[in-house]
DNA sequence: TGCAGCTCGGGCAAATTTCCCAAGCCGGAT
DNA sequence: ATCCGGCTTGGGAAATTTGCCCGAGCTGCA
């Protein structure tokens, strides 16, 4: 592993648009300090350049959400639990926040924030600290205040996995024959994830799910 | 106005994250011919920047849709007819594209293209030549070709209108009072529109609605 | 004049939603 | 060990909605 002190931080940078990853790269270089030692524009990809470059920090941007963001820090840091990842999206959701720090990431900053938080959280990431920009920083807090957690906290497993595929446009009998179930039970699931989130309305459902981060319009 | 063959081409950057702003800034500025003058975080300071500034160029992200950057664009040909438009973002729905067009933009580059087609359709905006990147090029010669054109052009004005109601989470009861129809009427629009539209379940209609810009999730 | 398409709504069988209920399972508390 | 609570799975029955067919009034256009 290289000595951050004496080579500076070596990051690999995930992001799925190449322009923005070129961009990112000479802000971050423009530092002295930080070196992008290496590129990937998918989650599958990026354990690969892991592996291969062994980075100080992976930078990880991903549109998100679906999962597949989540998988590829979850992959990374079940084979390398060294790994550092700061993750750099424009999402701002607190289920997304706190999903990426269940999955192991060591710090989430938004786009929004100013160009020196990404610069300053690497170099947190890289000195093994947590790090994650003000915005997240107060929604998580304000969070944590209300009674209410995240929406998708009052689910089960099975609901959010249900209201995931309802919400991608699956019909009932899809997901009952997807998941092995009849179609009332996938039909009584629909009413109850309805109830337990106060949607009155499907579309309000799907909308509910996308802000979520569980499905991606 | 400048001399593009003397002094290079100015460019107006528009993009709500800022260190999305200062990537490309660097990007752009690396090729000796492209310099950026001014830089907007939104739709609304949009022009302002192009009066203070008068760019060849505007370079617009925005992370629409809504209606923020059409009317950004509508905005600045309204007053200056002679602007130079180019459009960057990661959408790629015809709709997006055509719509952008049509508000006057002389240019339409995805973030998933080559960092080199951005640089090269600022070029060709600023010769006065209409630009776009592959992919843009592929989805509207697809779309043309199809005997469906857009979703939207088969619905009528009520259903359209219909449709973005139901979409943004309203009962078929909400929106029968607020447009004055029966709730039988309504539930007919629904299905009819559903049967146009091909779309099998509400959640199919929701993104179908997100993905024409009806709705903002 | 006549056709075509949008708007509006009735009707009716079939499907779905809405609730209520029961049972098995599992983990944590007592 | 036992009980409680929550998740998962489904049945049942009434209430609604959907799917499709229909007719009528209106407008624009050939």
């Amino acid at each position: 592993m290289s000595e951050v002190a004496a080579t500076g931080i070596s990051v690999l940078l995930v992001d799925d648009h190449p322009i923005v990853r070129q961009g990112y790269r000479r802000v971050l270089e423009s530092q002295g300090d930080l070196h992008v030692v290496a590129e990937a524009d998918n989650a599958a990809d990026a354990y690969g350049a892991f592996k291969a470059h062994d980075p100080d920090v992976v930078v990880l941007d991903i549109s998100m959400p679906g999962a597949s963001g989540l998988e590829a820090i979850r992959n990374i840091r079940a084979r390398s639990p060294r790994a550092r990842i700061l993750v750099f999206t424009m999402h701002n959701e607190a289920v997304l926040v706190k999903a990426a720090f269940g999955a192991g990431a060591s710090g989430f900053v938004t786009k929004s924030s100013e160009p020196s938080a990404v610069v300053t959280a690497i170099r947190s990431v890289a000195r093994g600290e947590r790090a994650m920009s003000d915005d997240i920083a107060h929604i998580l807090a304000e969070e944590s205040l209300s009674p209410t957690g995240s929406v998708l906290d009052q689910l089960g497993e099975r609901e959010i996995e249900i209201l995931r595929q309802f919400a991608g446009g699956a019909t009932t009998e899809q997901i009952a024959a997807h998941l092995n179930l009849s179609v009332k039970t996938v039909q009584n699931y629909h009413y109850l994830i309805k109830s337990k989130t106060g949607a009155r309305t499907d579309a309000q459902l799907v909308r509910l799910a996308a802000s979520c981060g569980l499905t991606r319009i």
